[in-house]
RNA sequence: CCGGAUGUGGCGAAAUUGGCAGACGCACUAGACUUAGGAUCUAGCGGAGUAAUCCAUGUAGGUUCGACCCCUAUCAUCCGGACCA
């Protein structure tokens, strides 16, 4: 009998189908085991080669977990709202939801082939409203919640209004309060809401029409698609996740995340020590300026003090050689002296005409004093204040304190423009190059001379705060995150805007479905498409139908009292919570029963990409900490362990064009700077040596394999042969580049078992590795060798009931250990390699037995699940093989009495001798003097010390 | 520029964490059975040498009886953050 794998894992997928094989129950009293992958975006494409990387090896664990007696979550659904599909929707007409529909059939397909033993039962989809629903709740509870400084965590907004009202705060009285307007007061509440809305500096993109998160612009161009992006002033709503940014950080060390990934979060969150400093200004005009407090701070106003700096290095105070502000600063315009208000105006048209693009692509000393200086308050000495670009407004207070001989940006804009340098750390400074040391012993520092820096930062900080002109101060790089996009394929916002008031939608009326549309283009004033839809925004129903609380009392939207917000949440809304919606995710009357979220717990397992590191992984984090602090689940940590699969790269290959462009010629290293040409498909027809021959490549052509380039090709001549070398490259795998392998047609081709094994005997699920099909062969040729074991081709059935002997138990546990051991520590590569010796080893000695056969079958049936539970049937047995006992390793069948030492002289290995285990280092030592090597060596002396080991080896030091 | 990671055959990679480097697989070479084989089996496969043996884990040092593994310096590659004061 041969082995079919086509038809056998058909048979096998379609009965784990209809006999449910993979649900997942909540009422179990096995213990649980949460396993989760990244759930994908559906895109047009499907999949490749390099997303079930990570499936694979969370289905291996998954079901390692279940043969291991846990009862396992494993599930899977679909992260399908998001900017591909509006984009392909304007392109294309089709409505978003028609090619989402379509998209995750193609990908539930593909992923059903491969046979992942997913309850599909529990699929949630982001843009399914019975899902997004719950989005739309918990938004309202980021919107009814602000983050109570003292207790450090979220509260309800009630409880700040009942305070407020009561005993008012540090800037109103509780007199005050009510006597503002309503709009007054729904200002105040905005500021502390953890979801909010605000005016602000925005990243607007206009290629794709809509503001992008800081995480979703990349060097100053749009992450999706490369589009330049702009600042603009705009009405947005966001997630305070500032205010969560040192239980962000803390959380970081309670959970199980590689450490690059932990680095990654903590620079995003760019924590920061300092201290602000006011200085005094004289010589400009002025009397006593507002100026714009950095985020999340209570307003801090300084009498007479008016030019606030923000530094993470006080002890170089008297190395301050000037003062620069951001020249977007209110401040500039009142302190810039009369000589240079035109100079400062015309820097400051300068500024406004450089795009971010701009900035980053040439980084140009710029800047312009200002006829202002501030007064250092400990030598009263005065400081020329300059505005320039390399200042951020958005950052600190927007104004710095220079320290040219201590910071390479001030001492390159001193170099510039000639500003004197004071030298405050002695021979660490030496003229060419600013030194941003914390050892030197301070000098020309006043009070401070011959004190150490390190020491210094905290007597600078105890008198500026004695002097009541400055204070400590934490500063985050991490902004707020925008949290509207002005998009259509999003979570609408339940909100309801009445003369500057927002207004929450009656929880009870949610969903607040996403109306059908038929274009998808922006809407008047930078709205969305939904502004479009008039009878939407506002509907002439009452409430609630309308869905306003029935206590607003507002007029009917026909009236023109109200209208709805038209912005839509960004892709990373339904995605940070969507772990929660598969424990209980038909619930309609909650986003997740506390029962389930309370049985299933954290994410034991989360497996995914590395891109997701600021981003999502930073998302969900927060939403989990919030849902917490308001008593709704009982952990604050979403994910206990995160593993990190690595990208499989394709390869791709080049020819090179000669200097005119028209003639494709060899790749090769000299010429490297001629442009090259990319060979369309073809990777697995060129040869190691990166040869394609002109055979080879007319060949594959008329089998319409590869594209012929446009160009002439200059073949190359060594006897017959023609040949041009071309240069391989790894690159991400995209359609685009020609280097796609699709899981499919290897399924097809080799079987899903083949498949599955292949991609984790490729190497360590966390490394990077460029995708090569050549290995997949010798996997292949694994299983027909295991399927050897059962059927001969012409024999038939081979395996017998006979009894098991030692030394094929020995096979058999050594084999136990080692793959208990690997799939433990998600060493799946090195797995893969122990069932081959293994199947190897049996094979060698004639081993057919059932006995034996059947534990390899349950060690294997994580790898690979079709022919394990194929050939588990025809030993005939019942029932699944994933519900058999697992094995259990026996290490007395492995002890052995003698071993083979190595016997080394000075380290290096002479001769091997078998050892009895049981004997002392005497006995050891009487046995190696008398061995025929080690005397020849010794030549008659002494050893001056023999080291044995045991277990290990033996050395002999000469 | 800063931070993180990684450097082992022609290739993907192993190495019980300080104890015979290169398991397992690909590719390659020779042979067997075959009408044939892109099936299967046997043997070989880091480099030099007929051989004993010597040299090899990016490079240079160090610690150790003994180093792919630990320490120092240096180079290279990949990933992330980059005017954050």
């Amino acid at each position: 009998m041969e082995y079919k794998f086509n038809e056998i894992e058909k048979k096998w997928q379609d009965h784990w189908k209809a006999s449910k094989a993979y649900k997942v129950s909540n009422d179990s009293d096995k213990p649980k085991y949460y396993v989760l992958d990244m759930f994908p975006y559906p895109s047009g494409s499907g999949l490749h080669v390099g997303h079930p990387l990570g499936y694979i090896a969370s289905d291996i664990y998954s079901r390692y977990k279940r043969l291991k007696g846990f009862n396992v979550l494993h599930p899977m659904g679909f992260d399908s709202f998001g900017l591909p599909a509006e984009q392909y929707a304007l392109e294309t007409g089709q409505h978003p939801a028609e090619t989402t529909k379509k998209n995750i059939a193609t990908f539930k397909s593909q992923l059903d082939k491969i046979g992942f033993c997913y309850d599909w039962e529990r699929e949630v989809q982001t843009s399914d409203p019975n899902y997004y629903k719950w989005t739309q709740w918990i938004f309202l509870q980021l919107y009814n919640s602000y983050f109570c400084n003292t207790q450090k965590k979220a509260l309800p907004i009630s409880l700040l209004v009942k305070k407020y009202e009561t005993k008012g705060c540090n800037t109103f009285t509780a007199e005050e309060w009510n006597g503002y307007s309503k709009l007054q007061q729904e200002e105040i509440l905005m500021n502390r809401r953890l979801a909010f809305s605000k005016f602000g500096e925005v990243n607007w993109c206009e290629a794709l029409g809509t503001v992008l998160a800081n995480d979703e612009v990349v060097n100053g161009v749009s992450e999706r698609g490369g589009h330049p992006v702009e600042k603009k002033k705009m009405r947005q709503w966001y997630l305070r996740i500032t205010a969560y940014a040192d239980r962000l950080l803390e959380g970081l060390e309670t959970v199980d995340f590689s450490e690059s990934m932990k680095e990654m979060q903590r620079n995003w969150i760019g924590k920061s020590q300092g201290a602000e400093i006011s200085f005094d200004i004289v010589n400009g005009e002025l009397s006593m300026v507002n100026y714009e407090p950095s985020d999340n701070t209570a307003p801090f106003t300084i009498d007479h003090s008016p030019l606030t700096v923000y530094t993470t290095r006080p002890d170089t105070i008297f190395g301050v050689d000037f003062m620069v502000v951001a020249p977007e600063l209110e401040l500039v315009q009142q302190i810039k002296s009369a000589e240079q208000t035109a100079a400062v105006d015309e820097y400051i048209a300068y500024v406004k005409s450089r795009s971010d693009v701009d900035r980053m692509a040439e980084k140009k000393i710029t800047g312009c004093f200002t006829g202002a200086y501030a007064v250092n308050p400990f030598d009263g000495k005065q400081i020329p204040i300059w505005i320039s670009e390399y200042v951020l407004a958005g950052y600190g207070t927007g104004a710095i304190m220079a320290v040219p001989c201590g910071d390479e940006r001030d001492f390159k804009f001193a170099q510039h423009f000639n500003i004197p340098i004071t030298n405050i750390i002695g021979s660490y400074f030496d003229g060419t190059a600013a030194n941003p040391t914390k050892e030197a012993l301070l000098e020309n520092s006043g009070f401070l001379n011959g004190v150490k820096m390190t020491e210094a930062a905290e007597i600078i900080l105890q008198q500026l705060e004695e002097k009541g002109i400055g204070k400590r101060k934490v500063n985050y790089r991490m902004r707020d995150a925008g949290f509207s996009r002005q998009r259509y394929w999003g979570e609408p916002f339940p909100i309801i805007w009445n003369e500057g008031i927002a207004i929450p939608q009656d929880a009870a009326t949610l969903p607040l479905e996403l109306p059908h549309v038929d274009k998808y283009g922006p809407g008047p004033s930078g709205e969305g498409p939904l502004a479009n839809i008039t009878d939407w925004v506002q509907p002439g129903d009452l409430p609630p139908a309308s869905g306003l609380p029935p206590a607003s009392g507002l007029p009917p939207a026909s009236a023109g009292g109200w209208k709805r917000e038209t912005s839509t949440m960004p892709g990373y809304a339904g995605s940070s919570w969507y772990f929660l919606r598969y424990m209980d995710p038909n619930n309609a009357n909650t986003f997740c029963d506390r029962k389930a979220s309370d049985y299933w717990n954290q994410v034991d397992l989360y497996i995914g990409g590395t891109e997701h590191a600021v981003g999502h992984l930073l998302y969900s984090r927060l939403w989990t900490k919030v849902l917490y602090d308001l008593g709704l689940i009982g952990y604050d940590e979403p994910f206990k362990k995160l593993v990190n699969q690595g990208m499989i790269t394709g390869k791709s290959f080049f020819f090179m064009l000669d200097n005119g462009g028209n003639k494709i010629i060899s790749y090769s290293k000299e010429n490297a700077a001629n442009t090259t040409v990319r060979l369309k498909y073809g990777h697995q027809f060129v040869d190691n040596s990166g040869k394609l021959t002109k055979k080879n490549l007319e060949k594959q052509i008329a089998d319409g394999l590869i594209e012929l380039p446009r160009q002439e090709i200059v073949w190359e001549k060594e006897g017959d042969e023609e040949f041009v070398f071309v240069k391989e490259e790894s690159e991400k795998m995209s359609k685009s580049k020609f280097n796609v392998d699709n899981p499919d047609e290897l399924c097809d081709k080799y079987g899903a078992d083949t498949f599955r094994m292949y991609e984790m005997f490729l190497g360590p699920v966390e490394a990077s590795k460029p995708w090569d099909t050549k290995g997949i062969e010798g996997v292949h040729r694994f299983l027909r060798k295991l399927w050897r074991l059962f059927n001969d081709e012409l024999k038939g059935k081979v395996w017998t009931d006979e009894k098991a002997t030692d030394a094929e138990l020995k096979i058999v546990h050594r084999t136990i250990k080692k793959i208990e051991e690997d799939t433990e520590k998600f060493s799946f590569n090195t797995a893969v390699s122990a069932f081959m010796i293994c199947v190897n080893d049996l094979f060698d000695a004639r081993c057919y037995k059932k006995e034996v056969l059947e534990k390899i079958l349950i060690l294997l049936v994580p790898y690979a699940p079709h022919i394990a539970e194929e050939l588990w049937h025809q030993l005939g047995n019942e029932g699944s093989v994933l519900d058999a006992q697992y094995p259990v390793f026996n290490p007395a069948l492995l002890v052995e009495s003698t071993k083979e030492y190595p016997i080394s002289i000075n380290g290096k290995v002479r001769a091997n001798l078998s050892l009895s285990l049981d004997l002392d280092q005497k006995q050891v030592e009487e046995i190696v003097l008398q061995n025929d090597v080690v005397i020849k060596w010794l030549e008659g002396k002494a050893p001056k010390k023999i080291i044995y080991v045991k277990n290990k080896m033996i050395n002999v030091v000469v």
